[in-house]
DNA sequence: TTGGTATTGATAATGATTTTCATTATCAAT
DNA sequence: ATTGATAATGAAAATCATTATCAATACCAA
């Protein structure tokens, strides 16, 4: 058992619980997937996973779980160029994402502090920037060994 | 008549011809629209300006015309938290996005050198990265007086 | 233990995108 | 200019992911 998994379920919970929303058996099960997972899951796919371990539950509130975890911050949209439908663990203070193109595993790396960036764009055009992304996308080390 | 948009529209119908694409009415009107918007367009928008040049075009085409260009990287999807169905003329080399998150306008600009942070990247997690995405978010001068 | 109520899963509905297919339009070769 | 092979079109139907509905159930404060 990983402590730090754990404790990040443990956390989820509780943000939910705080939140007023019940700790229901199939919430328990969504979150405990999503926290173990290293890859960005579709719904179906994390859909698939939870029923392993509950096989009750419905496709209907991983959805809306992973409407609540995403309110909350706790869980991010992953953005790529053939849809945007998967879902990670979100990061911890301002993180970007490393993405593999072929098995979606996921890394987190923090930026370098862009602010500079941003400050000249904001003055060059005249925006009041409130948000910005930078992902990155490549292939981890298992899938460069599987193609050489 | 704007002269660089003239400009564009032609180099678009040249390389969609140059690709073994006619050029129909349809293609011909869409393309125009693509290059003269300033802001990132959902095929239903895009099929609604076509309409009023042209109105017989169907907004199969419409998506049809959007793959094309999306492949010959003329068009490229913004991403947004929430949807990504829009598309925007793209970038000359290698540009970013700044967009208005309220009226979808969309400027480009050059990004710093983020290679030396990539490098870092790669080296720390092991992949060979093969593409990145830096997109802000922010108010444009005309919503920000809007809102005021 | 209980009762009020949030949550659930099955089903149906929705909405965007794709596929199908008969008709039409383009354009290279006359 | 005409022709003909075939790419492209628009209408309609199909598909797919996501969302809404609703009666039954499970949670949890009292």
């Amino acid at each position: 058992m990983d402590l730090f998994e754990q404790g990040l379920e443990n956390e989820w919970l509780r943000q939910l619980g705080e939140r007023g929303s019940r700790l229901t058996g199939p919430r328990r099960a969504i979150v405990r997937v999503l926290v173990r997972s290293r890859r960005a899951l579709e719904p179906l796919e994390l859909f698939d996973a939870v029923r392993v371990e509950a096989p009750g539950v419905g496709l209907v509130t991983v959805y809306r779980t992973l409407e609540a975890l995403e309110e909350l911050g706790l869980v991010q949209r992953i953005h790529e160029s053939g849809g945007c439908r998967r879902y990670l663990r979100a990061p911890q203070g301002h993180q970007h994402v490393l993405l593999c193109l072929r098995c979606g595993q996921a890394e987190l790396f923090d930026g370098d502090d862009l602010r500079p960036l941003f400050a000249r764009v904001a003055a060059r055009w005249g925006y009041q920037i409130e948000e910005h992304w930078l992902q990155l996308f490549g292939l981890c080390p298992e899938c460069q060994k599987a193609s050489a």
